[in-house]
Parts: structure tokens; C-alpha cells; sequence
DNA sequence: CGTGAGCGG
């Protein structure tokens, strides 16, 4: 019973993240011909890092570990902060022991409230790891 | 100002 607090809160999908962006150019908005279905639209692969966003100024790392904890093991959480103030950015990091347990995670804290915000929980972006030294001057070539 | 989109050390 009172099962539907969480579908009016989190009725925001990835899509208005963005806001709105009214591309509706009917002149430069025409792909030649090839369309490029190897974009990422919306599923993102699965991975241990949860990006949180949406989290309240005043959360702390703590407090996000210890609500994402309930889903499953977390490994590390981190709020990311700023180092030049100490300000919290309003969003954070989770890192689960298992992929299945990081599935749990934003199934179960997606959408939830947290210190009065919704936050919301989805896989972090695959960052290149530092281990490559060879630093092409910035080359951003690579975009899935 | 901690004002609200976003991807860290």
C-alpha cells in the first residue's frame, strides 16, 4: 500500500537532464544517408561506478554509502567536492562490489528522496584509465 | 550567495 510516491518524484528519465534541447532545425538537422546507430542513446553499460546526482548540498559521503548500502555492498562512495572551497558538488559516486548489486542500487534509490532532493542514481561513464602516458595533445577521437 | 545541470582524485 502507498507504493506510488516514488513514480511522481523520479518522472524524470534521463531526458530532462538536459532540458529541453529544441534541435528542431529542419535545415541542418539531416543525416546524408549512413545513420550512425553505434551512438549511445540511453543504455549505458553496466559497471560498478554509480554516478549519483541530485544530492542534497549538505549530503555527505557517509550519508550516501550508508543509503546505498542497503541495496547492496558498497566498496566506496564518494561525494564529489570541491578542493578549492570544501562545497559539495551535488553529486556523487558509488562504487558496489558487484554489478548486480550496483543493479539493485539504482533500482532502489533512483527516484528516492534524500536530505529533501531527489537523487538520482545510474552507471558512471567508462573513464580511460591512467595508465597511458602517451598524451596526444588531446585527441577526442574516440565517442562511442 | 551554495540559487540545482551534471560525471570525480
Amino acid at each position: 500500500m502507498a507504493m506510488a510516491l516514488r513514480t511522481a518524484a523520479a518522472a524524470a528519465p534521463r531526458g530532462l537532464r538536459r532540458l529541453f534541447s529544441t534541435t528542431s532545425n529542419p535545415a541542418i538537422n539531416f543525416p546524408p544517408s549512413a545513420a550512425t546507430a553505434t551512438q549511445q542513446r540511453e543504455k549505458r553499460e553496466p559497471s560498478t561506478n554509480l554516478f549519483v546526482s541530485g544530492l542534497s548540498k549538505r549530503t555527505t559521503t557517509e550519508k550516501l554509502q550508508e543509503a546505498f548500502s542497503q541495496f547492496g555492498e558498497v566498496v566506496h562512495a564518494r561525494v564529489v567536492t570541491d578542493r578549492l572551497s570544501g562545497y559539495s558538488k551535488g553529486f556523487g559516486f558509488v562504487n558496489y562490489a558487484t554489478l548486480e548489486g550496483a543493479a539493485n542500487g539504482i533500482k532502489g534509490m533512483d527516484g528516492q528522496f534524500l536530505d529533501g532532493w531527489v537523487i538520482f542514481a545510474e552507471y558512471a561513464r567508462p573513464r580511460p584509465p591512467p595508465g597511458q602516458h602517451e598524451n596526444n595533445m588531446s585527441s577526442p577521437y574516440s565517442r562511442r
